[in-house]
DNA sequence: GAACTATAGTGTACAAACGACACTTTGTCA
DNA sequence: TGACAAAGTGTCGTTTGTACACTATAGTTC
């Protein structure tokens, strides 16, 4: 059944940038085409955008049904719209970025998608359509944004110690921190909640753990606090 | 001549959010309706994308169009696309905003749009769709924007004064600024170039005349440098 | 159970940036 | 020439950023 309208429209589409952090490394979620163009080449995951659903939730369907992706974060991050970004048709795609929490993702289970992988951002191979052009600006935004926002506990497991988040804006922002002064710092926001509970089974003193505590964040947004890192 | 797709496709608009600054206000441009919906109510220049055009270039083409403006500087902004903003189709727009220099623009001579026309941001009407959003979400992204880059020159003459610049900051950031610790921050900086040159037909002492350097900006944004305000 | 190992956890001192604050200078106009 | 209007300029106390090294604790090994 066609669809016919009196002037011409691009072809509209959403891309996701998905994040996860594993091990010291941060990750992005990729799906291998199976088909022309790039066929076989790796690619953001995405599709296009149905009449009866908004951008936001559009991206997360697309995540859910081609990946099987709960996220945990999402939000929009740019408009790709150059004339020539895809060979076949004028195709404009709404990009998002993601942040998933990979320590409850492992199994992967529900997905309809066996072409999907996690790729080290560093070392992911290069992109069908302008993808790479798409993932290097997520990257920026994500390290632009964790400094001023406490994004990123989306990240870890629910429960975690200061040296795991250290550890996770380390590899966010690609270098070290002073462990001192990152813990004045992150303590100081009153954004924590200490917790009575510590590490088990690990081969040495085990640290405090320590949950992001969403009320506070509110409280503090709501006097316009600045998170600056 | 009609144009037939195998799937539905959303409308794809832009529409772009005018900044000017013009005696202590900071304006924006908008645009009377001719024709239902909102048939009168004022709106965000705009309109369709053209297939032959990238979407910055339809936003600028829009401008000349629709409001004769040439702008100074221009950015993406968000892409509005929940699906009842229009009541006759499903549209999605991608938003832009952009600055003009008002001082070089009163006359507003070759536009088309006789229904075109400034007003300050604090005053403006309810407008059309949900273009009151996105002129909240601009005047945001401005504020933002201008503590940590040297945005805003573009809103003035070419030559100006230490006065007129922090004028100008007050007016965007509704809030007054000290003299003295506005310019040596901004003279640190190093973007300006003293001029040798003093305004003319001022009954008072004349200010010295600066100008904007892109010179000394490009230098500086190589080196990561940071312009907060 | 003593020694070892690996990580947790903690404070200080110096430098830089921020913010509050008031008077003198200069040119115009009456 | 005196009044006015805006230009232009410096200091000091406070806060923030940053560099830096040792002690405490739990588990493991011998």
């Amino acid at each position: 059944m066609p669809f016919t309208y009196e002037y011409p429209r691009p072809c509209l589409t959403v891309d996701v940038v998905v994040f996860g952090i594993d091990e010291g490394d941060l990750k992005v979620l990729l799906i291998q085409r199976g088909q022309a163009p790039f066929e076989g080449r790796w690619a953001l995951p995405g599709g296009f955008v149905r009449l009866d659903e908004s951008l936001d939730q559009g991206a997360e369907r697309e995540l859910r049904e081609e990946a099987g992706v709960k996220v945990a974060y999402l939000e929009q991050l740019y408009t790709f719209g150059t004339v020539d970004r895809d060979p076949r048709d004028r195709v404009v795609t709404v990009a998002y970025f993601a942040l998933v929490n990979l320590s409850e993702h492992r199994p992967q289970a529900a997905s309809d998608a066996r072409n999907a992988a996690w790729f080290a951002v560093a070392d992911a191979p290069t992109l069908a359509f302008d993808h790479d052009k798409i993932l290097e600006a997520a990257l920026a935004r994500l390290q632009a944004k964790v400094r001023y926002q406490p994004v990123g506990f989306e990240l870890l497991p629910e429960k975690f110690t200061l040296t795991q988040l250290q550890k996770l804006y380390e590899t966010i922002l690609e270098r070290p921190l002073d462990k001192r002064n990152f813990r004045k710092k992150i303590l100081k926001m009153d954004l924590l909640k200490e917790l009575d509970e510590i590490e088990k089974d690990v081969a040495h003193r085990a640290a405090r753990l320590y949950r992001f505590d969403p009320k506070r964040y509110e409280r503090l947004t709501r006097k316009g606090f600045n998170f600056e890192l």
